[in-house]
RNA sequence: GCGCCCGUAGCUCAGUCGGAUAGAGCACCAGAUUCCUAAUCUGGGGGCCACAGGUUCAAAUCCUGUCGGGCGCACCA
């Protein structure tokens, strides 16, 4: 596959070649540190094209002021064919302008590596598994779900495009005492099915009218068995069908969000393969978990708390604010030690873990960072370990709170918004905000077909295109790079913001935030739209003009930037749309 | 009481491993349509980056503290 430097990964390459020849002729120290030195486009276009603080930075070591240091690296830069001017300015920047043919070479190489431009090989050679969504499988998914699955699945893509190997995971919560709760639901559920009348369901059970078909399938598939069986007889078995119902509730759910995952794990598999003692008997080898007690919680009084001797994690000795405990005093595993054992297991098979969760489980963050920092450590082997916490997402209907109770069933669920504003528009808007901050999410403004609503403008932008392409060629005029040297500087400015994208991708993986892409998109987009609308005020600055061999390199042009949003919507998981 | 996240224009939010005069949209004001999609665009006003210290060539960004909002603090999941 064809991998590119973005230009500025390529001009940091040439500042480091400057640099160490600098090195060679006595006018910077030998074997300088040159971290803090940064290449990057400066935020004020009138700046340049790309701007470096090495001066600045190098100074001091330079024994020198950052000036004089600037000129020096200027003097061998002015050499540079791709480099146009260089000058310095403010406290000692270096600030380029690049020549136009370098732009125009990479309107063509956005061309040739096509659905590739903006792929990286950055993070080769890593292996990232990426915990996502993870819901209970008690239920079809809510909104409360949506927002992680999204940004789990947006991340998952950004890394693959920045060359990492990704594993999508989903941890299927199925040992827990609320499965059991679903098990009893279900049995309701039959006994409704073979024609008993149940009532009301009880408190404490889920009243889900989704229940009503695995009740169905369960009576059909084995008839009045189990209606007066004591409990520990049918338990077992309609807990394990009820689970595999729920997953494939989840399953398509997930789908019309156009998220799959590689890897199901489950947590019923995982303690019966006997990994949480395993991971007991390793950490207790290491003396990391001991029996001991814990103290009382604070802050708030609990009438039935009494001391117990319980098997504890050294969390405290990784930054946790208290020991935790693996295993209840019923000997059953804690969700906490189940959830170390899962880490475990995740780890090895990858070298990074990402776990993408709820800002409601920020309180266990510490313990399991904490689990993986000593498997890190026990093994000698760095595992870089993210939790991402992502805010809550208020829910409104023209600016109305939208009521949901969970406890009467009442939610909303996610494959009604899908169905209601559509999976692009979901995922898009999800992305629009950065996920460590909370949003809201209004049904009427998401689906408005303004330039308030950056999924439209977007999308307006790559429509607008297909449409000028469609006209020039009922007009039979194609795209050609022939007459690429026709551009102006206009065209050129347009170019300079496709070409940002491979360097967003890049920080974007880096930072392992997902949203930076739809900003971007938003930017090109709306570079895009400005390019446009100069044409309303001149002609000679439309795409289509009299000139066929300029109107052929115009269509080259924005087929490109068309490119772009397509490149970047595919990260996001988003259709483009040719037309509107 | 403790932990985590957030606090940037009237509103909703960006802000690149610390960089130049802090940006965008909405709203407000003034304009643009013989037009390739006006579902749009151009210009303008609007800021103590919550507050107070500190770190350094340089702080919205890093550190400490205070205030405000959210989430959480069980052997639950």
């Amino acid at each position: 596959m064809p991998r590119r430097n973005t230009i500025h990964a390529a001009f940091a390459e040439k500042l480091d070649a400057i640099l160490s020849a600098l090195e060679m002729e006595g006018n910077l120290p030998p074997e300088t540190p040159r971290a803090g030195v940064t290449v990057e486009p400066p935020r004020d276009a009138s700046h340049g094209d790309l701007s470096t603080n090495a001066a600045m930075v190098l100074a001091k070591k330079a024994r020198t002021n950052p000036r004089d240091l600037a000129a020096k690296i200027i003097e061998k830069l002015d050499r540079d064919a791709d480099v146009e001017s260089a000058e310095i300015a403010g406290p000692g920047f270096i600030n380029l302008r690049l020549a136009e043919s370098t732009w125009r070479e990479e309107v063509a190489a956005i061309a040739a590596l096509g659905d590739d431009y903006g792929r990286s090989d950055m993070g080769a050679g890593t292996r990232v598994n990426i915990e996502y969504v993870s819901a209970n499988p008690t239920g079809p998914m809510h909104m409360g779900h949506c927002r992680g699955a999204v940004v789990g699945d947006a991340l998952a893509a950004l890394l693959e495009h920045a060359g990492h190997e990704v594993i999508r995971e989903y941890y299927v919560n199925d040992a827990g005492a609320q499965v059991d709760t679903l098990a009893r639901s279900a049995h309701l559920r039959y006994r409704e099915a073979l024609g008993e009348d149940i009532g009301a369901i009880p408190e404490g059970l889920y009243p889900g009218e989704y229940l009503r078909p695995v009740g169905a399938a369960l009576a059909e598939e084995l008839g009045e068995k189990y209606v007066s069986a004591p409990e520990e007889e049918w338990l077992p078995v309609f807990r394990s069908q009820a689970v595999s119902a729920m997953m494939d509730l989840i399953r398509q759910d997930l789908a019309l969000l156009g998220i799959h995952h590689d890897v199901f794990a489950s947590e019923a598999e995982l303690q019966n393969a006997g990994k949480p003692y395993a991971a007991e008997q390793w950490l207790r080898a290491r003396d990391l978990v001991f029996d001991g007690v814990l103290e009382a919680p604070k802050g708030k009084t609990l009438d039935d708390w009494e001391p117990v001797e319980l098997p504890l994690f050294r969390s405290t000795k990784f930054g946790d604010d208290q020991d935790r405990p693996i295993r209840k005093s019923d000997g059953k595993w804690t969700y906490f030690g189940a959830d170390l054992a899962y880490h475990m297991q995740k780890a090895e098979d990858a070298d990074a873990l990402i776990d993408i969760w709820g800002a409601d489980h920020s309180g266990t963050v510490k313990r399991i960072k904490a689990a993986v920092a000593a498997l890190s450590e026990g093994e000698g082997r760095a595992i870089t370990f993210d939790v991402k916490l992502v805010q809550m997402v208020n829910l409104l209907r023209d600016g109305e709170p939208v009521k949901m109770s969970k406890r009467s069933g009442n939610f909303v669920t996610l494959a009604e918004v899908v169905e209601e504003v559509g999976k692009d528009v979901v995922r898009f808007t999800m992305l629009t905000r950065k996920p460590e901050a909370q949003m809201e999410f209004d049904f009427a403004k998401v689906i408005e077909q303004s330039k308030d609503n950056p999924v439209f403008y977007v999308q307006y932008a790559n429509a607008r295109i297909h449409s000028t392409l469609r006209r020039a060629a009922a007009d039979g005029i194609a795209p050609s790079h022939e007459n690429i040297d026709l551009l102006g500087t206009a065209d050129l400015a347009l170019v300079k913001q496709a070409a940002q994208f491979p360097r967003i991708v890049e920080a974007a993986a880096q930072a392992r935030e997902a949203h930076r892409i739809a900003f971007y998109l938003y930017d090109l987009a709306a570079a895009f739209h400005a390019y446009w609308n100069a044409g309303n005020d001149d002609a000679a600055k439309r795409v289509i003009t009299a000139d066929r061999d300029l109107t052929a390199a115009r269509l080259f042009l924005v087929s490109q930037v068309a490119q772009v949003i397509r490149n970047g919507l595919a990260i996001l998981g988003v259709e483009p749309v040719e037309e509107m």
